[in-house]
RNA sequence: GCCGCCGUAGCUCAGUUGGCAGAGCAGCGGACUUUUAAUCCGAGGGUCGCAGGUUCGAAUCCUGCCGGCGGCACCA
């Protein structure tokens, strides 16, 4: 490649041309640290009264990324940027010499630069620094994104995130944001009592959700392993053990397709409460993302303050399709309703995808303010209990918002010997040929032998989560690496 | 997996009916003491995603492949 002299080739010579004259001057181009710094919104918020013109004796010592410079000669303005904002410095020969001048304002766009300097407000109304003095942090051998445009392209924003978080900084606030809705949820957690886990992310047995396991190999133990699709199963053994109210935030692995609201790895909350059903998972549910859109500032159109409409699943397909899933309670019925009606009915699918069907294409898209979907057929659901009033239903509930699935909660199976024939029943599945029925766990129903209390659980998606507060509507914005092919 | 759209300079984008590859920003050389996407002058920078094909001639038309986006399928 070095013997091709293309644009870009051009562009990190000159960069690396300073780098050689920075050192020949006896400039360590990649010092070690810069201490005191403050960070530039703090900076500005203690000088907000400023008024046009006014000069200050305050001196800032500030440190970031070199985003901008306007004029030459013997004065210029240069725009500095960190994760908290953007400052204009001014750089002046008389301040800084006929040579601190040069160095200066010969830094390329994107250096780090670590400067000192006092506090006026511009005729044209801007704060900024005069600077005193500056350090060169480390030197950016790679040209930036372009300052007005900044980078649009998706596919450079997701694989080369550093530019998206360099150029744009609505990229920073999401991911600001984010971080923000991660420490809230635990910080409600916390409060209510529940204690934080980890359990294992290799799993010799996966199991928890309908969904096809990444495998890998162990090489001392020369065995295969799956990363977990969910938490569920150990966490409920945790509630066997006695800790009462446990939650876990990490990644679940699924071997599945990417779209818009699908990444094979992506951010779970799962948590579980002893002696409370999914009335009360709901309720602490609703609590827990209106705390945490309180806590980050959400604005958007969507009200998700409690309590959510609630809907039973039987119920939202009748009202959407006229058809009765109680009454159709077998495979030939319900075909032949749906076709009555007009409805596609999928080929060698038995009753519960059809259930499923009807519910994804017609129910789902409909639910844009936030919804329980509650009390789905046994079939659909091999570790939520029985409902209590309600033949052939278990006690369960998905939470939509926007059209999309965020949460999927029970009331949680503890009859091991039920749990033990719902095992089997996936396996019979599993035999006709359904790649994502269960595995059968003898170590989980063990451990619901030694007896569970009546539980609570849920899963959360934090990824969609995020998504709703910040109304993005691909996870890939929101998730800083999505996948994406080599 | 299928269908559609897209891929041009480091970045953001033009490119007419098939007829010499363009602009702005960035970078390079120069001018400039109050800028806000600074301005002005000058000279550069290209595997038009990749590989074939059609044609006197292809960024442009055709085929295949790679990648991205959207939709379908799949995915509680």
């Amino acid at each position: 490649m070095a013997d091709r002299a293309d644009g870009a080739d051009d562009l990190l010579e000159a960069r690396r041309r300073k780098l050689e004259s920075l050192r020949a001057a006896g400039i360590e181009p990649f010092p070690h640290d810069f201490d005191g710094v403050e960070p530039i919104g703090v900076v500005r918020s203690a000088h907000a009264g400023l008024s046009t013109g006014e000069e200050t004796s305050d001196r800032h010592r500030v440190a970031g990324r070199l985003a901008a410079r306007r004029g030459q000669g013997k004065m210029a303005f240069l725009d500095l940027v960190d994760r908290s904002g953007r400052i204009q410095l001014q750089a002046r020969v008389d301040e800084l010499g006929p040579e601190g001048m040069d160095r200066l304002v010969g830094l390329d766009l994107g250096d780090l630069l670590g400067i000192d300097g006092v506090a006026f407000m511009s005729r044209r109304g801007e704060l900024t620094l005069r600077v005193e003095s500056f350090a060169l942090l480390a030197k950016s051998l790679r040209p930036p994104p372009e300052k007005h445009h900044g980078l649009t392209d998706v596919e450079t924003r997701f694989r080369r995130r550093e530019l998206d978080l360099i150029a744009n900084e609505e990229a920073r606030e999401l991911f600001v944001v984010r971080a923000r809705v991660i420490t809230a949820v635990r910080r409600f957690l916390d409060g209510e009592g529940f204690i934080e886990v980890e359990t294992p992310v290799l799993q010799p047995l996966y199991g928890g959700a309908a969904a096809r396991p990444f495998t890998t190999h162990h090489n001392a133990l020369n065995r295969e392993f799956f990363l977990r699709i969910a938490t569920e199963l150990y966490l409920k053994r945790l509630i066997v053990g006695g800790l009462e109210r446990v939650y876990e935030l990490g990644k679940d692995f699924r071997n599945e397709g990417v779209d818009s609201t699908h990444n094979p790895e992506f951010t779970m909350l799962e948590f579980y409460e002893a002696y409370a059903d999914y009335e009360d998972v709901a309720a602490r549910c609703e609590r827990l993302v209106a705390f945490v859109a309180s806590e980050v500032g959400y604005e958007g159109e969507v009200d998700l303050s409690p309590p959510w409409r609630r809907e039973t699943l039987p119920d939202a397909i009748r009202a959407r399709t006229g058809i009765d899933i109680m009454e159709a309670s077998d495979r030939e019925s319900l075909a032949q309703a749906m076709r009555a009606r007009g409805l596609a009915v999928p080929e060698d699918e038995g009753w519960p995808k059809l259930v499923d069907e009807l519910v994804t294409k017609h129910v789902e898209p409909t639910l844009v303010e936030p919804t329980f979907l509650m009390d789905y057929p046994v079939a659909l659901s091999p570790f939520a209990k029985r409902h209590r009033s309600v033949p052939g239903l278990v006690e369960r509930f998905e939470a939509y918002v926007g059209g999309m699935e965020i949460a999927n909660a029970f009331t949680e199976l503890n009859d091991p010997d039920e749990q033990r024939r719902r095992f089997e029943e996936q396996r019979a599945l599993a035999g006709a040929g359904d790649v994502e029925a269960q595995p059968y766990d003898e170590a989980f129903v063990e451990a619901l032998e030694q007896g569970m209390p009546p539980t609570g659980g849920i899963g959360i998606g934090i990824d969609r989560l995020v998504m709703v507060l910040t109304g993005r509507r691909s996870i890939r914005e929101v998730v800083l690496f999505p996948a994406m092919r080599d």
